[in-house]
DNA sequence: CGGATTGGCTAACACTGTTAGCCTCATTTC
DNA sequence: GAAATGAGGCTAACAGTGTTAGCCAATCCG
């Protein structure tokens, strides 16, 4: 009983393809690994081509036989972790219930951000060059959110919400003693009785 | 009339002072004027020691009499920043009654960002430096939120929310073709129903 | 008058992404 | 087998960043 749609019943059933990732080649990979890697432990500070490769073996410039640039290798890295996100969304919704899937994707997205800070800063930051991402590859992140509201701009609101209270969380902009899983609380109930002006 | 308080009747009257900002020297503050125009105008990109000293007639070096380095500049921008969209908020809280007051806030709060993109940036991105901060900037800025919910945790993820949303329209982050104006609407609507959970 | 302070300057350092040009080695092609 | 080619490394260098050190003129104050 994945995913039932009763009328009016969420979640719904997916409907965007999962995207296929252009394969890199073998080294090409192998960079993105380490610079996810670095990304994660080091801090976005360490992502620099010299730090890259260092860990490589090689030197900076030769990492232009590679990439086109530093910005390239970004949106690999930001276009893998929309497909990682994705999938485990979609796997929370697939898993849930009516009654508990707002509150189980919220956890689940607040979850995945803070075990991956940096990444999802590195994702969410700034403006986002969509011509360089892999098509379809936005649509498969957000689609849990339409899932679960059953209205696109609701899911649009419930997602910019999420992202919002979730970087406030990582920048440590709250107010200090602040109680987080309040505020997440609060956030699902406001999101969890039905809304009828769209 | 302004702010009335009857018993559950928002909005709240305010609570915490408004900060007075150590005034600074008159080549400091001309300093910052000119950084906050930089910043506004040509962005964050733009906002260089060097560029900052092209406009005032000196070299960049020679800044380094006046501040301690970039970042502190940058504290005084987001210490004026939050005085001044706490100013903006508050009023628009005094001016609305229980039914609007979330509605005018949220209003008020994306066209202050809208209006001021590079600074708004500026001040919600990347970890704070509290220590730096003029004491008492954040409640501020904050309280608006307090004043239009009347409960801390609610306030907070209506804050959240609001951040968001409208970083994610700064950025361009949304689908192309999203009419944002539903988007807030639905995410105002959603904070628009009394809540228990908190 | 004589220090002391203020506020400018140049030179330089360490760091960033990036380009140009060279060279070696493996592979492919005649 | 020889020759050409391309892949993938290298060093040197450039323009840009924030920042420090050290020098120097002017101004202020006792």
């Amino acid at each position: 009983m994945g995913t039932p749609q009763g009328p009016g019943g969420l979640p719904l059933a997916r409907v965007a393809p999962r995207p296929v990732l252009a394969p890199p080649s073998p080294r090409v990979g192998e960079i993105i690994a380490v610079a996810r890697e670095v990304l994660e432990k080091e801090g976005a500070a360490a992502l620099t081509m010299r730090r890259l490769g260092e860990l490589l073996g090689i030197r900076a410039p030769s990492l232009y036989k590679h990439l086109a640039g530093k910005s390239q290798l970004e949106v690999r890295l930001v276009d893998a972790a929309l497909v990682e996100v994705g999938d485990l969304l979609h796997g929370v919704v697939d898993r849930a219930d009516a009654a508990s899937v707002l509150g189980d994707l919220l956890a689940a997205y607040r979850a995945h951000a803070r075990a991956h800070p940096n990444l999802y800063r590195l994702v969410t930051s700034g403006p986002m060059r969509r011509d360089q991402l892999t098509a379809g590859v936005e649509d498969w992140a957000g689609e849990p959110f339409y899932r679960a509201t059953g209205e696109p701009y609701l899911a649009q609101a419930l997602w910019a919400a999420a992202h919002g209270t979730v970087i406030l969380e990582l920048d440590g902009r709250y107010l200090p003693g602040s109680d987080l899983d309040r505020t997440w609380a609060a956030l699902t109930a406001a999101f969890s009785r039905p809304v009828d002006g769209a």
